[in-house]
DNA sequence: TTAATTGCAAAAACTTTGCAATCGG
DNA sequence: CCGATTGCAAAGTTTTTGCAATTAA
């Protein structure tokens, strides 16, 4: 929703004065399209879409110290990374989830088990571990892909 | 123990042969170098240790080459990817588990949930998804850099 | 013999950085 | 005005690849 975004904006101007930032333009325009984007985007195909489809909101460089500055601030996290690939997501609006990567058609599916967050708090207990943050990855088949399998063993 | 890495290599030797590779000497004095090293390493400190160690064992791309093998075999794994780092991690004769990782000092504390395994699978059944493996990554600060972080503050 | 593997150097993919010009406060 | 930011091109990292020579089966 968009007052959400709003908020982002507001509570990231705060955070770059409190740092000493500076207010840009460009910036600012880099959360809009990210916005846009959609939830997951590697910065590759970020920067190519953004340049796609206006050459004048940033630069290459620009958008990675962006990403680099949102992910600090804690708009954006990387969430999946498998070989070479690094996934961010944007996180405006969502609640803390994890990801079920599809490794047959790259397809990314959330959810959210509050009994996990709730052993892991239990873990770290037990180590004197203080946590920031967690990312938990399960890689498999979905259930499109095995559907599909079947088909072609069929057929 | 020795027994595990020679049954290792044994099922490696098959393995390859399954899938008309060749057993070659390096490849196996890979396995031997990896097995020293240590359980979790980054592929460019692997490859610059092995290089100090001996320059005939094999070169940077057989060494990378050799990784990916392991990797497919399920003799190593991918645990830890932060900003542009990725550590591996050597499975021989270790049970599964996840880990908690130091942001400040870099320590890895390995630990096993049997409850947070059983819940992942409850999720993959909700979704009618068929894992393969996963990967749970816990972020934050050690007891111990807690403590230099007290002691900090003291002095 | 012949197909897989190796080493090398080059390329690829991704990310960071130095610097001069520009812009925000 | 001053210091932060930008764009560019260059450089840095990490990983992959084409190819000729070598090696395992």
């Amino acid at each position: 929703m968009q007052g959400e975004l709003e908020n982002l904006k507001r509570d990231f101007e705060r955070f770059l004065k409190s740092r000493g930032g500076k207010i840009t333009k460009g910036r600012f325009e880099i959360i809009d399209m990210i916005a846009n984007y959609g939830a997951h985007f590697e910065i590759e195909d970020l920067v190519r879409w953004i340049s796609s489809q206006n050459k004048n909101v940033a630069s290459r460089s620009t958008i990675y110290r962006t990403v680099r500055l949102l992910q600090e601030f804690g708009a954006i996290r990387e969430v999946i990374k498998l070989n070479n690939r690094t996934i961010y997501e944007f996180v405006v609006g969502k609640q803390h989830h994890e990801h079920l990567i599809c490794v047959e058609c790259g397809k990314i599916i959330e959810f959210n088990k509050e009994e996990i967050e709730q052993l892991q708090e239990k873990v770290c207990e037990e180590y004197d571990f203080t946590p920031i943050n967690h990312r938990l990855e399960i890689f498999g088949i979905c259930s499109d892909c095995k559907e599909k399998r079947r088909e072609n063993r069929v057929g």
